[in-house]
DNA sequence: ACAACGTTTTTGTATAGACATATCGGCGGC
DNA sequence: GCCGCCGATATGTCTATACAAAAACGTTGT
């Protein structure tokens, strides 16, 4: 049985994690490493370059591949529409728009979304609920410059979140989590007293580097986002 | 110029977006693309692979290559040692032990760690301070049983996280992200009055399959945490 | 009708060889 | 001493080929 790349890795993360090749440690080449593997290059490569994506080592022409002095250490995030969020904790699923209005962003997120001056969004708030209970408060702007479709869109039935990842596909995607406290809208809408500490997500998408939408989610109290890797 | 799986990929990418090759439909397979593209299987297997690592295609033996319905979205969330967080503000970082004792945890946190009922933990609890102003507040226990060692660590100069990071590698980790009303040791130590909307955010690490460490990080008011891609 | 069993198709992975490309380190000229 | 050029070297990528493995499909026997 030759040496996979999945052994190459795990027999590599075995000796950094068991001392052989501490921090900052040169690792022989891979060509070397491949002799002694009995496996060909590629395979190494194979293995070395998931472990530099994953943050282990570090890997640069011709000075070679060391061990990160500090690993890199990243968590993944799945990002998850409502609805699905909802029904994976076996709750029913209920959706109520509060308001929907074209207007024109206030200042900061007029540049957070590149827009001109005179550059008009489509406001929407809504609010999805989880057996009945109030579970998000959605604060979303989207772009009509990008997307003016969205100008003439039914958002009473179901979520404008659905609807544009059913419209339009994006490439980048920024978050930010915080905690706020419930001002007097939110705290009515999420059925909560106003000042109740709340967790709030905020994603800005982007299509191709033209911005597509801004949206802040505020959730029920207690809730918890998770992540793990 | 003969074609890179970079190339390939963009390409592919674009066929996705422009709607060439819908949510759901079948891509041709690899020894046909790489026909098509002039290029080797081996060249189209890396570039589908990845994209479907992002988590815009479905792979299966025999059936294909196809389109998610819904493209797997996910943020990478980069992990920091407070010092390098608040030393990349370009504050000066400050670190102040406020108790360590040696204990057991309360039963949620023995189900966490999978401790025995007679398991010890060192709990530590510490402010990180950036310019002088308190940033976070940390409660961390740390699983003696994994980490026997820990019980004698000085923990008054530098942070229990910087003293673990050089100690024991982590193979395993699971983050979780809240809001809580400051109550009234956290309202001390962060400066703030009590019942201040706070951002939390609980760590456990694991290394090969034994638990190491729980923290939890309570943040200064205001705190913003951010992901992307 | 249905279950068991091979066949075929498609992706998954390994290999040897080749060339590309960044970059480190030394050598030569100033 | 210092700067700039150049070759050596390690990784980065592509190719062609081969075999493995999963899984859908069809056939055959009951």
């Amino acid at each position: 049985m030759p040496a996979s790349f999945r052994d190459i890795k795990s027999d590599v993360m075995a000796r950094i994690v068991g001392g052989d090749w501490p921090p900052g440690a040169l690792l022989p080449t891979e060509a070397d490493l491949a002799d002694e593997f009995g496996a060909a290059r590629a395979t190494v490569n194979r293995a070395l370059r998931e472990l530099a994506e994953e943050g282990v080592l570090d890997r640069k022409r011709k000075s070679g591949t060391r061990v990160r002095q500090a690993p890199l250490r990243h968590a993944k995030l799945d990002v998850t529409v409502t609805r699905q969020e909802v029904e994976a904790r076996g709750a029913v699923y209920k959706y109520a728009l509060v308001d929907s209005r074209i207007t024109t962003p206030p200042d900061g997120l007029r540049a957070r979304l590149s827009l001109s001056p005179e550059g008009k969004v489509r406001r929407v708030i809504a609010v999805h609920y989880a057996d009945g209970i109030p579970f998000q408060y959605e604060d979303r702007w989207i772009n009509l410059a990008t997307l003016p479709a969205a100008a003439d869109a039914d958002f009473s039935g179901s979520g404008p979140n659905e609807w544009l990842i059913s419209t339009i596909p994006y490439t980048d995607m920024e978050l930010s989590f915080s905690a706020i406290a419930a001002d007097d809208a939110v705290a009515e809408h999420l059925d909560c007293p106003a000042g109740t500490a709340l967790f709030q997500m905020e994603r800005t998408t982007w299509y191709d580097g033209a911005a597509v939408t801004f949206v802040r989610m505020t959730f029920q109290p207690g809730y918890r986002k998770s992540a793990s890797s």
